[in-house]
DNA sequence: AATCACTATGTAACCGGTTACAACTGACGC
DNA sequence: GCGTCAGTTGTAACCGGTTACATAGTGATT
């Protein structure tokens, strides 16, 4: 130890203060490479010596500051565990010099990316949408990125977009739902990643979930119309194909009717995706049915918007003859001229949540399944029985 | 060359046949190292010979393909540089091993990552919406991945957010308009990862453009309503502090007012976000002005979906006393009980366009700004002047 | 037959960090 | 005075791909 091989004094000698780059230095550091080249053209014999100071990395860091590429790294990893001395010495050449460590490197030599991989069905979905926004910046309050992919609800998709994401190199993984195909499921306990189930809840599940209770929402909806009086009711269901939250919010409705002896005839459930145009659609055929329900609760916000305004263009009486109830409180829900009473599930706890679990989770803390609060939102759209 | 260093027979020897591993190396390649611990516990001293089999990588399936890394390597990059042959045998080892090349080796030795980062002011809203969702499959489709980062508005943010992606390691960079802080523009340059603005056109801009003009829009829309007979205008913009899009919308209404000797009097010009609930607000106030603006234009879709329901909130007739327009076609602009006229943009146009854009780039192709087209769409909410 | 151009493949030096392990230092106890 | 221990710091071997350059093979040309 002591002197490097290139002959000059070693570094313990200028240790001592900070070394200030000479001007050649900084004119070889400006010789910059055409990106997408990627090797250095010219190192033939000579790489040795004092080429290696070229780019600004780690090294060249080290070596300006006068200490090893390990201190270096410590100070940018665990910097309680290097002197203050040293921290402070080095901290203010990578200032100086403008170093930006590099992702790819630091990834493969310690096999975390720092990125989170979250796959959703839809981005712009009202519920969802803020999921996003408050996961993205739980995630960066604890330094990582959100790797964001979509899968149109289309479990295949989902399956190879996950695939993409593990390739790519995340070290957790956020998903929708909880039900998948074999195939994914032993995908997902080869590579060892950890992720879990979000917008889902349920305290027995091997994997941990983040999300309101489906069910028990919608019994409490089912609760509050039975209360207002009403026995005869209508759903229009979010598409339940690829979809266990849409199928948990049928159930609850079913079950929680079943318990005060009641239930919805075949012709009064429906089934829509998620735009207006389905939700009027749908509410036309139900209109149809006889007897007439009293109270139609709609799987979704969009279903809900487009039944309360197909009962307007029909001249059905809202809430005078007919309660009409939605899940998922966006903005519109409030605003139309009959305001929707709704279920409002604190999507942004979601977020959060799943984050911050799932970060617990990549650093071995044990964690557990969260239920996020939800509750219903009772607005104009929702009233008595009719007197008949 | 012929005989590798652990003494066995040479791959040339068995290269006329695809090798079958035998089951000790399955037992060896199904020790599993415990993950987030990433050095191999005890490789102390034997590193050389046969150990270096064990976790499935490229050299393990050189080996058991009975060729070298690089064409292994080649076979995935540049298939059509190795022959026929040799593909196949080495395509059906990849399989047979299920190996995934590891993302971060190879973006450190190639210098490319394969993902471009995006950042927008938002991700739900509708065109930025709608943007995002085209420019996935967009990327995708040419083996991509987006990176996606919001920026809220906040140029500060931008700019960090910006800078997060490229430590990150981003081979382009998709950005929303085209003003910018000079620290912004200026670190932009200092890297040298191409970039381009989107949602805004310039032709002359020195940076490439994907986007509507936005002004264009705007002045057909002026003449659309002028055409009408309308001579009272008011405005609600969207607010234009830090969104060049929105200041061109506004002055392209100015300018084309201007071009027939109108203009729009001071407290008929107010700005807001962009919800319902603003709009509103909004509206009442122009309402207040005298004399009566009898046609609005709004800067956004909510903003026009608050006047509008606000409109008829006030008993306000639309069209027959104010014609309202709005600017982004969104579902509900269609659906409500007075369907909105408004400017439709093919936003996924743009995520398309910028995508395939942005890659040209990456690949050193010569690419130009591009415009994408623009529409109004003429509802019910726009009518006549009403004849005093 | 020697030479040349070209193609297919292998060898090994990288990319730029992380971290196991060793080496050193000073304090403390006996 | 010496062994032990804890706290710092350095050395160098990795991580798992890519690719410049060398080499071998194959016809075609002279």
């Amino acid at each position: 130890m002591g002197s490097d091989r290139s002959g000059r004094t070693s570094w313990r000698s200028r240790a001592d203060g900070l070394v200030i780059l000479p001007a050649a230095d900084y004119a070889s550091a400006g010789r910059q490479e055409r990106s997408g080249m990627g090797r250095q053209g010219s190192r033939s014999r000579e790489q040795g010596a004092t080429a290696d100071k070229a780019r600004v990395g780690l090294r060249r860091v080290a070596a300006v500051a006068g200490v090893s590429t390990a201190t270096v790294s410590r100070v940018v990893n665990r910097p309680e565990s290097v002197s203050e001395e040293l921290r402070t010495r080095v901290n203010l050449v990578i200032e100086q010099l403008g170093w930006v460590p590099n992702a790819a490197a630091r990834a493969l030599s310690s096999n975390r990316t720092g990125a989170i991989g979250a796959i959703f069905p839809a981005l712009a979905l009202g519920d969802f949408a803020r999921a996003i926004d408050a996961m993205q910046d739980a995630l960066a309050a604890r330094n990582h990125l959100l790797l964001l992919a979509r899968s149109q609800y289309d479990p295949d998709l989902e399956f190879s977009q996950a695939r993409k994401l593990v390739e790519r190199g995340v070290d957790g993984l956020v998903l929708v739902g909880s039900t998948r195909s074999a195939a994914f499921e032993s995908f997902l306990s080869r590579i060892e990643i950890p992720y879990l189930n979000s917008f889902v809840f349920d305290a027995e599940s091997p994997v941990p979930c983040v999300g309101p209770d489906n069910a028990v929402s919608m019994s409490e909806m089912v609760d509050h119309l039975v209360s207002l009086g009403h026995r005869r009711f209508g759903m229009i269901a979010q598409t339940t194909r690829n979809n266990d939250r849409a199928a948990a919010r049928r159930d609850g409705v079913r079950n929680a009717l079943a318990r005060v002896g009641l239930a919805i005839p075949p012709q009064g459930l429906v089934e829509g995706e998620w735009d207006i145009a389905e939700g009027r659609k749908l509410f036309r055929r139900i209109l149809d049915a006889t007897p007439r329900p009293t109270a139609i609760i709609c799987g979704n916000s969009m279903l809900a918007v487009g039944a309360v305004l197909e009962a307007a263009a029909a001249g059905v009486d809202v809430p005078g003859e007919m309660s009409i109830v939605g899940y998922d409180d966006i903005e519109l829900m409030s605003e139309l001229p009959i305001p929707i009473t709704t279920v409002r599930v604190a999507s942004d706890d979601v977020g959060r949540v799943a984050a911050d679990t799932v970060l617990d989770m990549i650093e071995g803390r044990a964690v557990g399944s969260q239920r996020i609060r939800s509750q219903i939102v009772v607005r104009a759209s929702s009233g008595p029985v009719p007197s008949d």
